[in-house]
DNA sequence: AAAAAAC
């Protein structure tokens, strides 16, 4: 194990902070002082601290139109550590200067919503820890997972929590979520955003990604000295934001980052589109360090002056290249490049997906300052964990097909579960349109099966209200729209289907991953016909790398289809997954891969054990 | 061609 995996995060700290070209203020991570060695002293902080408002304390004018001084050093404005960590005290005492004495003042957390609900015993979650760890839980799926890496001076991986040391509350928050290793993808991805660097991450759907970059987020708003809440006006302005593409996506981000942040003082608020935007406004208000994000409420938002990009020192986009696909780019580009955001170098970027077309890639470059690519786990691939059926099904069978797999599953499941009715086994069924799902929906309600739809014709109260009945078995068929492909961590979804297939199989990367999360088995089924032959070879070497059986047909028909349904064609080999720089690289003798690294160096593909424990509720997308 | 994302 490694001797001090914090002294090497602060000698890289260091050495980014020298070689920086950018002369605005990065934190300078040797700074850094652990919450449970701070102490209250801090003399810093006796600046004119202005009002609270709904418990938050602002700092700056609340009045007229004045510029905000978003400059993070100078006295005046400076808003330790300590004060943020020991969030609240003194806030009705005017600027008392010591924040430390939680008794005397007013305590934020004190009136914070415990996001674990009762579940707050840390000692018996300690105790189910170890008896997890001792249990020999079944981390050997995870062992030979390849993992590559490229971009100059790569922090080591670390292997266990306790080596990258997030500080004792987030300690505790990491206890609270049950998580007892971190995963593949975390172990790479947390030490990399610690050390202050951009971030291009591919791991596979169901991996842990939204922890990945959530934790250090929440603790770099924490350990950052000069950090702190702003507002000027009506206008506040978050340090952190994440963008995601579905409402849903957004309020599950959301959700976890409460857990994770839960007595951080860090807050964390969600704006998204078919929602009553007042409530959004009022949450704002009362004070906002991560924003979580759709694209559009947050332009309305931004149009409305409402929330200023101009403090952000974080940005995070999830499913990153569903993001900068033709829908979603421009809207991105004018939020990350035309509204204020501080620039990249400046900012820390860091973009998450399952899959990473090349030329998305490139276009990602954009956003991006000498970031670092991880892929860990066959990039675009499945997990081993999903069985992957597909199925030759004609257009026209495939209600009745459908039907018939759902019966066998409800007999299956009759006699092979005894606690199936209170541990429903779920079924995503996948369709291509809008109206096909509400059709769909209705004939399988008809003949017996209780299902709901989602999708984006409908309300957005009718769709949350679809998510909670699909979850809670009430109605244990969801069928969907790919509104529901990416990110949503539905636990027991048993079995996907699709019923239709999407014409990309990065898409189809995304749907099954709905099942198989967190450890757990899941089911695939595909309906495939001749109006699917597009996707015919990319799906048949999908399922070739994971191991599945490849129906002679699906061969037949992939050796005679052309190269498509692919926006990221592999080049073979059972690492499909590739830096785009490296790519572009090779013939001009330029080298990426592990470039410039300073003894630390471990690129290449690298196996590394590792693993998560089943049964682990999270985001872990 | 469809889906998603603001009012």
């Amino acid at each position: 194990m490694r001797t001090s995996w914090a002294d090497s995060v602060s000698n890289s700290a260091a050495e980014i902070a020298i070689s920086d070209k950018n002369s605005l203020p990065r934190p300078t991570r040797s700074t850094y002082v652990p919450p449970h060695l701070r102490s209250g002293s801090i003399s810093d902080l006796s600046g004119p601290v202005s009002g609270t408002n709904g418990g938050s304390r602002w700092i700056g004018s609340d009045g007229g139109g004045t510029k905000p001084e978003l400059r993070r050093q100078g006295q005046g404005n400076s808003y330790a550590t300590a004060g943020r960590d020991n969030a609240g005290g003194g806030g009705g005492g005017g600027g008392g200067g010591v924040r430390n004495n939680r008794s005397g003042g007013w305590d934020r957390r004190e009136r914070e919503v415990n996001p674990f609900g009762n579940d707050d015993k840390i000692d018996d979650i300690k105790q189910n820890f170890s008896e997890q760890e001792n249990s020999g839980i079944n981390f050997d799926a995870y062992e030979d997972i390849p993992v590559e890496v490229s971009g100059e001076n790569v922090p080591p991986p670390v292997n266990t929590f306790a080596e990258i040391d997030l500080g004792e509350i987030l300690n505790q928050n990491i206890r609270r979520c049950k998580y007892v290793r971190p995963t593949p993808v975390q172990r790479h991805a947390i030490p990399i955003a610690l050390a202050g660097k951009d971030l291009m991450a591919c791991a596979q759907t169901g991996s842990g990604k939204t922890a990945a970059f959530c934790f250090p987020i929440i603790s770099g708003i924490m350990r950052e000295p000069y950090a702190q809440r702003t507002r000027v006006g009506r206008t506040v302005y978050p340090l952190g934001l994440i963008l995601s593409p579905t409402r849903e996506l957004s309020c599950q981000i959301h959700d976890e980052a409460k857990k994770f942040s839960y007595q951080t003082g860090v807050k964390v608020v969600v704006a998204y589109g078919g929602a009553p935007i007042n409530q959004q406004l009022r949450e704002l208000e009362r004070g906002v360090d991560i924003l979580v994000a759709t694209p559009g409420r947050l332009v309305d938002l931004l149009e409305r002056a409402r929330v200023s990009l101009q403090a952000i020192r974080y940005l995070a986009l999830d499913e990153a290249d569903r993001m900068l696909d033709m829908g979603f780019e421009p809207q991105i580009r004018k939020i990350v490049e035309q509204m204020n955001m501080p620039n990249r170098g400046v900012r820390q970027t860091m973009l998450f997906s399952a899959t990473f077309p090349r030329e998305i890639q490139r276009l990602a470059s954009d956003f991006l300052s000498n970031h670092i690519f991880l892929a860990v786990g066959r990039v675009g691939s499945s997990t081993d964990l999903i069985v992957q059926r597909v199925e030759f099904v004609l257009e026209s069978d495939k209600r009745s097909h459908l039907m018939d797999l759902l019966h066998a599953q409800r007999e299956n499941g009759n006699h092979g579960k005894v606690s199936l009715t209170l541990q429903q086994a779920l079924t995503l069924v996948f369709v291509e349109t809008k109206k096909g799902a509400d059709s769909l929906e209705h004939w399988l309600c008809m003949n017996g099966f209780p299902s709901t739809t989602i999708h984006g014709d409908r309300t957005q109260q009718e769709r949350e209200l679809a998510l909670r009945s699909f979850k809670s078995g009430k109605t244990p068929i969801l069928v969907a729209t790919d509104v529901a492909a990416r990110g949503l961590d539905i636990p027991h979804v048993a079995h996907v289907v699709n019923f239709d297939l999407p014409n990309d199989i990065d898409d189809y990367v995304h749907r099954i991953g709905r099942t198989g999360r967190a450890g757990k088995t899941g089911l695939a089924t595909a309906f495939f016909n001749e109006s699917n032959l597009s996707l015919a070879r990319a799906l048949a070497e999908l399922m070739q790398e994971a191991n599945q059986e490849v129906p002679a047909w699906l061969t037949h028909y992939a050796s005679r289809a052309p190269y498509g349904g692919n926006k990221n064609r592999r080049s073979g080999g059972r690492f499909g997954g590739c830096d785009f720089r490296r790519e572009e690289s090779i013939g001009k003798n330029l080298d990426y891969y592990s470039g410039g690294n300073s003894g630390n160096a471990y690129g290449g593909l690298v196996d590394i054990g590792g693993g998560y424990a089943p049964g682990v509720t999270s985001a872990w997308d």
